[in-house]
DNA sequence: CGATGTGCGGAGCAAACCGCTCCGCACTAA
DNA sequence: TTAGTGCGGAGCGGTTTGCTCCGCACATCG
């Protein structure tokens, strides 16, 4: 069977929808919790509800399939920050990256489903590299003595959700969304130099600007 | 007319509901935002509907009376940390103190009211004293050169809603609730590192328990 | 030119939940 | 006994929910 260029061009957009659904139901779940509405999912995918309902059999089921696909994206992350020669480099850029994926922020929605917690056989096994991980950053003398895996797997979770980068993407201004995302950037460097057992380099990303603040109230009063 | 000791107990028991309400209303709200139900809030308080309805006409009428007493907590805490002799510990205070009060949680259900939002003129003089504090605390060598007052707005605002403390707050287990405000205030203390000029002191509290990541999966499976 | 297939948007359904009202209850003071 | 007070929560209409299902656009095939 031969395959045209316009089914080839149908696959793509395919491709895209699902991918655009993925995005936008994990913005959607972090930010309203279990109480995210399908029907917005669809709305900040730009897809319709039928598009939504062919992919997955119900909300619970798209909730799961973005477990899984967390659960990867936390795997692949700890085996780049193992492969880093410097391990305390390496736990920085794994923190910076879980915090911007927005790793943790699934887990308040778990009454949605019955998929085993996080206990598993799997999630103890990422567990152990995490924990030897943070070994070698001590080890390493990069990371302060007395910061414990735990102490850093909360803050991932704590900086995951950001009340102002959430608040400033519903504005939908590209320009202030990425100030936004500049401003977390840096709170995660201060955090990650509150982890350094060294003096601090400096802070990356320009001082936010002011406006960060005001700008949410737009269209109220 | 006489005053008994029956009416007095009567008047003590309302003031406790008065303050129940308010406190479980900020938890609620800042954990739900806009879509908090009076339901929850009346739950959370251990009141009936028609007690919180008989003290506040409506739900935005109490989210209102919520950002007013936000504020004064706020220029309290202002004025607090300015009588501080050292203004780097006073700033660290007050950070403290505004995470833990759970102050900016409040801003993401702006749409319930129409009261002015914090451009007026009473938030400015507040905010041109907090940038005169973080000023002297520039000034006096505690905090890093390169920080910024919003930078620390936003870092108060970041920490003040904590996924680990909601869900566990959830659960009803007083033991549980202390542990994780524990561990939320060794996070705290890893920020305030970073906002340190110079290295830091060791952190707060006893690291956190490793079933602080667990325990949230109770009853489900 | 139909016939068939495919991916799509969104109107519409029953059920759940919303903010809010209102009534009956327990208790006290007169 | 009567009047007064603070209270819990059932219940009201209206909105929102998760989900179904149908008509449309378009491409391929006979």
């Amino acid at each position: 069977m031969n395959v045209s260029k316009r089914q080839l061009a149908r696959q793509a957009e395919v491709a895209r929808n699902d991918e655009a659904l993925l995005r936008a139901a994990r913005r959607v779940f972090a930010r309203d919790g279990e109480r995210a509405s399908v029907n917005a999912i669809a709305e900040a995918a730009g897809v319709g509800m039928g598009t939504l309902y062919r992919r997955y059999d119900s909300k619970t089921a798209l909730y799961e399939r973005l477990l899984v696909l967390s659960n990867q994206q936390w795997n692949a992350a700890l085996r780049t920050a193992a492969d880093h020669p410097d391990p305390w480099q390496g736990l920085q850029d794994l923190v910076i990256e879980s915090v911007e994926y927005g790793q943790g922020t699934l887990a308040p929605l778990r009454k949605l489903t019955s998929l085993p917690p996080p206990t598993a056989d799997l999630a103890s096994a990422a567990d152990r590299d995490f924990a030897a991980l943070v070994e070698r950053a001590h080890a390493c003398g990069g990371l302060r003595r007395d910061a414990t895996a735990t102490d850093i797997i909360l803050l991932i979770e704590q900086l995951g959700r950001s009340p102002l980068v959430e608040q400033i993407e519903e504005l939908g201004e590209a320009a202030l969304t990425t100030e936004a995302r500049a401003a977390r950037r840096r709170l995660i460097a201060i955090a990650l130099g509150g982890l350094a057992a060294a003096p601090h380099a400096s802070l990356p990303e320009p001082p936010p600007a002011q406006h960060l603040l005001t700008a949410r109230w737009r269209g109220t009063r």
